[in-house]
DNA sequence: TTGACATGATACTATTTAGCTTCATATAAA
DNA sequence: TTTATATGAAGCTAAATAGTATCATGTCAA
């Protein structure tokens, strides 16, 4: 079965790459200043940012001969969206938000 | 790198998993009755409950010769808690409930 | 007590995954 | 143009994963 979060949640499954996405939201790295931050070679880490971008949590934006990789909130986002037909069973103001967030969406 | 969601992220990147997550959601179901919905033996539905259980998204509670496999919230929160780091990247009104909640449980 | 039933557990296989090394390609700089 | 740099890609290995089949165990019912 294949669901459009699928990918995401599987590149979420990774350590690794759990780590990866939270440099990126505090910069945009070339895979070269996000090998430097593991202890693994950069090819390794660079399959890693694949997974992400197949994932569609990252964005990779080629400049010259290197590659900017980003966070990408939207794929982010749909990931964390699977996690809204459990609010019933969490805290009811989050709920409450919810409904809020999807009247004012409308 | 192991981090107290991890077991989690690993449970929930098999979508035969987040299924069984929404059936759970549904009703309290004994190994045999998920089974029953997967076109697998009932031996690997059992891992996959196995594995849920390790990464604390399912209790399962002995019931005589049965075992009645039940969805732990607190678990499946403790996963969506890590997409809180991303706050600051999605909607501001998140954001806003966010603190809201975390200040009410203080 | 005996048999049926729900589950547990083990062993095996095929596939995927995470890492490596090595080499190719493309671009910036001297 | 030549050289250094940043990345891409292929091929390899070890380990983990998802499935199977089979058998053991424990419990309910006749």
């Amino acid at each position: 079965m294949t669901t459009p979060e699928h990918l995401g949640f599987r590149a979420l499954a990774d350590p690794t790459r759990r780590s990866i996405l939270r440099m990126l939201a505090n910069d945009n790295m070339t895979i070269a200043q996000v090998a430097d931050n593991f202890d693994m070679t950069r090819a390794a880490v660079k399959k890693h940012l694949t997974i992400l971008q197949e994932g569609n949590l990252i964005a990779i934006q080629t400049d010259g001969r290197t590659r900017l990789n980003s966070l990408n909130p939207d794929g982010l986002r749909l990931v964390f969206d699977w996690f809204g037909f459990f609010d019933a069973f969490w805290d009811s103001r989050l709920d409450a938000l919810r409904t809020e967030i999807e009247k004012d969406i409308q």
